[in-house]
DNA sequence: CTAATGACCATTA
DNA sequence: ATAATGGCCATTA
């Protein structure tokens, strides 16, 4: 199992409404400094299962996307949520994983 | 093997 | 608030 699969793996459990972020996405794969790696997995995938837009940056803002950083703003939103400011809460839309 | 790339992060000024 | 800097890591050529 590749590192990016496992990304994707993990990915697919953050539920609608809720997003993660580039860094804890690697600590949670088990490479806690991966932030990049992580996004580059991202910008790879082409599995339709995996909801890539709903990993931002570690500051709130929404960081990058394949197709457009508006596009996936819109996504999140449509999901559920609240992005003031081009960015969002992450203590209340980010998911904790294994809670 | 090395070098380059990138949807990043934290610090510093 | 922005900008620059150094680091960090997986993938790919």
């Amino acid at each position: 199992m590749s590192f990016n699969e496992k990304c994707y793996s993990a990915l697919k459990k953050v539920p609608q409404g809720k997003v993660t972020t580039y860094a804890e996405l690697g600590r949670v794969v088990g490479s806690p400094k991966s932030a990049r790696a992580v996004g580059n997995a991202m910008n790879k995938n082409k599995n339709r299962e995996v909801p890539c837009h709903r990993v931002v940056r570690s500051d709130g803002s929404i960081g990058g996307f394949a197709f457009g950083s508006e596009k996936k703003t819109e996504m999140l939103k449509k999901e559920g949520v609240e992005i003031v400011g081009g960015k969002m809460d992450l203590d209340k839309f980010g998911f904790r994983f294994s809670l």
